[in-house]
RNA sequence: CGCGGGGUAGAGCAGUUCGGUAGCUCGUCGGGCUCAUAACCCGGAGGUCAUGUGGUUCAAAUCCCAUCCCCGCAA
């Protein structure tokens, strides 16, 4: 099967790779430009287009797709089908139009929950117990086309973000390619979803990380892990800004003042909540390295005294 | 040249303002105590203070210069 790829996070890294080593033509990758601001103004390429250039495969970084010559482009590839995960724009009509079979998506949910920029965070935020990937096609709308290969997969307790959106991204590279085995062999059956169970996980913004221990410690708990690994929730403690990583709910905590510090020691510290109360494993402060907490208190032990806010 | 914090013992930090004996918590090793322990007591080892064998100085972790590396913000 002849097609084009598009993508360009670590998420789509992993549908890139699985395809190639699956013996697909990969005609083309169309990823986003390089992002030329950094820490320091560095350029740095998009995951999938190293991987892309690593395997010899055009890349193209279209400003936007609407542009003729763009469109000229992909119909002179002739692919027979577009492959999408998480490119991060949405695809014309006319693009939609141009592969024979159409535009396929990876997508990091079980449609029609969590469509939009960010279903594994809003699954781990929402305490999902089961995450997973769809196989859809591709409409105009934002991930409103219907289903074709869903894979579910259980969200272990206490997961974070990072260790389901790894397996979710290897689920996903698996399922792209089972995906098209069967559409070459007629055997995809496309399923309308059902809108009015549809929700949306809107990009995450910087306020969505900011912790609030006024809150139950389930919904603490689950708010910091995902964003863990990255961006990071945060709160402040003893004026500084620090991040909060490998979180779980403690047992058997009441009453305690929200923020307070129950306890630090080398499984983490305790930090109350409006009800019960969280254990955090690592910590980042502003400046310094993700560390575990018991490390970082033993070298700011005055800060035992304040309380998370 | 986007803004900013940082590099000191295996880990995390203080010391730098105002140059003058390398410190703290933990780990580690040895010993003691204990029915026992991640507890407690005593003792030890472990550091070219990121790099330049750079500059200033009688003397630099500390002041000056250059370089490398790590991280937060912003995008």
């Amino acid at each position: 099967m002849r097609l084009v790829f598009m993508g360009t996070p670590d998420f789509a890294v992993a549908s890139l790779r699985a395809l190639h080593e699956a013996g697909h033509d990969i005609a083309a990758v169309f990823t986003r430009m390089d992002t030329p601001k950094n820490r320091g103004m560095k350029l740095l390429p998009p995951p999938v287009k190293v991987l892309a250039l690593e395997y010899g495969i055009p890349v193209y970084q279209p400003k936007n797709l609407r542009g003729e010559d763009t469109l000229e482009t992909l119909r002179a590839l002739a692919p027979d089908v577009i492959v999408v995960a998480a490119y991060g724009r949405i695809l014309p009509q006319t693009v939609l139009d141009v592969p024979k079979y159409g535009c396929i998506n990876v997508h990091a949910s079980l449609l029609p929950k969590y469509r939009g920029a960010a279903p594994i965070n809003a699954a781990i935020l929402h305490g999902e117990t089961e995450a997973g990937v769809t196989i859809m096609k591709m409409e105009a709308g934002l991930d409103t086309g219907d289903m074709l290969l869903p894979v579910s997969t259980a969200v272990l307790p206490n997961e974070s973000f990072g260790s389901l959106h790894d397996r979710l991204a290897a689920i996903g590279g698996e399922a792209i390619v089972r995906a098209l085995e069967m559409l070459a062999r007629g055997e995809l059956h496309p399923v309308p979803q059902r809108d009015e169970d549809a929700t949306y996980a809107p990009m995450i913004a910087a306020d969505d990380c900011r912790v609030s221990f006024e809150r139950p410690a389930e919904q603490v708990a689950c708010q910091i892990r995902a964003y863990d690994p990255a961006p990071g929730a945060f709160c402040t403690l003893g004026g500084g800004k620090i991040k909060l990583f490998a979180a779980s709910p403690e047992e058997g905590v009441q009453g305690a003042r929200p923020g307070a510090i129950l306890s630090a020691d080398k499984k983490g510290v305790v930090i109350a909540c409006r009800t019960g109360a969280v254990r955090v494993g690592e910590v980042q402060a502003a400046g310094g390295k993700k560390m575990a907490a018991d490390a970082f208190f033993r070298g700011h032990s005055a800060l035992l005294q304040e309380d998370f806010a």
